[in-house]
DNA sequence: CGGAAACCTTAAATCTAACTTAAAAAGGTT
DNA sequence: AACCTTTTTAAGTTAGATTTAAGGTTTCCG
């Protein structure tokens, strides 16, 4: 599940990011409107953190913004004053759900839980490509000849492969969309998920393979 | 079962909680009616007691908020007047019942015990899952080789269980269902509970079993 | 052909969520 | 007030997930 956190306030945001990533979320913070904009243009979220007060573009105008471009993302929006009008402005403008400043941790996950849950009921909650399936809610990945239950990173990285089935994902994308921009992580993690991966697949006789374009990454295909 | 009270004076308020918690539920309690929309929009509760007389937005205007939002969660009123305009009002806007201050203990649990009925009717009384069963009336959990009087917590925790097999349920969603949002509680308290429950289940020959899968949660799960 | 870069594989090291137990604390009962 | 049950805390332990490291293999290009 990817999620943009829009907070200027750096002390809370890292700290937020860090809460998130531990709930398995893949978290990009920005620091002000105009960039949270920036990211929502480029790149695809399953939902946005948006605090109201921030430099260069306010939380509701982002949040006006982005519901004018016919996005429907879910938004929950961060407030830091309690006041009435902030409140319904922020319903009014389109947000799905408001969180007042301070806040406890599992409220803010559960808020966030209850946000994306629509979501995730609608996309279909398991994958398929050939004759394998991954089921998003159990981390199962299965096939004629069995079974797994992935652990997290290598969820991720086939969640990423079989959503985009053929299509080249680069190791920087992997380290990027699940490691998170600021990992110290080596660059060879990558191709060691990618080969426990391969040898599930085959485990489980799998009709598909994960295969490497030297150079620009690797793509989920048919096996030959 | 989880209730939301909302109600501004702290001292029937406090009452209410140590009665209500006495009584097995599961309480959060709000002091004004923004707060009181805001918990419910996590959609978490399995009904809501609401001061209609209350601090930045009163009771009958929650509960309409609540309604246009598709809600059809049971709803108790309160109220210290007891005025007929008050009651019918709360009638027409969608409540479910209504008491009226100074009320009895008696009354109050009788009136949520019959607000919940239905809903705890849907609910088959007895939860099965391979050879085990959960009486959700007496919290017996049995089986083959014998059976346990659960405690509370321990039967919250094998209900969620029971009804979601081979669902997985993180730790926090076990303690924001069971302990609630502002729970101080430490995390460890789930641990312990899974531990004890997975004593009693080997103990009594229990053909599922609770699997772990690390930073995702349990599952309850047929024995291999 | 030779060598360098990219990729693969495995095993060991590390890290941390999860487990277990015991005991304290809280609450209720006789 | 002694006793019992339930709930929570605390602390030491285990085991599974993740990362590092190191030695292979393949591919590309001069």
């Amino acid at each position: 599940m990817r999620l943009l956190l829009a907070e200027d306030e750096k002390e809370l945001s890292n700290a937020l990011v860090t809460i998130l990533k531990h709930n398995n979320y893949s978290v990009d913070a920005v620091y002000d409107g105009l960039e949270a904009l920036d990211y929502l243009q480029a790149e695809n979220y399953d939902g946005v953190i948006l605090d109201i007060m921030m430099p260069k573009m306010d939380g509701l105008t982002v949040l006006k913004k982005l519901r004018e471009k016919g996005s429907d993302l879910p938004v929950l929006m961060l407030t830091a004053k309690s006041e009435i009008d902030d409140r319904v402005m922020g319903l009014d403008s389109g947000a799905d759900d408001y969180l007042t400043k301070p806040f406890a941790t599992k409220e803010l996950l559960a808020r966030i839980r209850s946000m994306t849950r629509r979501q995730a009921e609608v996309t279909d909650n398991i994958l398929r490509y050939g004759n394998i399936k991954l089921d998003r809610s159990t981390y199962e990945l299965s096939a004629e000849g069995g079974s797994f239950r992935l652990a997290n990173k290598e969820f991720q990285m086939m969640e990423m492969l079989m959503a985009n089935p053929k299509i080249l994902i680069s190791t920087d994308r992997f380290m990027e969309k699940i490691w998170g921009y600021d990992s110290e992580a080596e660059i060879n993690v990558v191709w060691v998920y990618i080969s426990y991966l391969r040898k599930k697949l085959s485990a489980i006789n799998a009709s598909a393979i994960i295969k490497a374009s030297r150079g620009s990454g690797y793509s989920l295909e048919e096996k030959p």
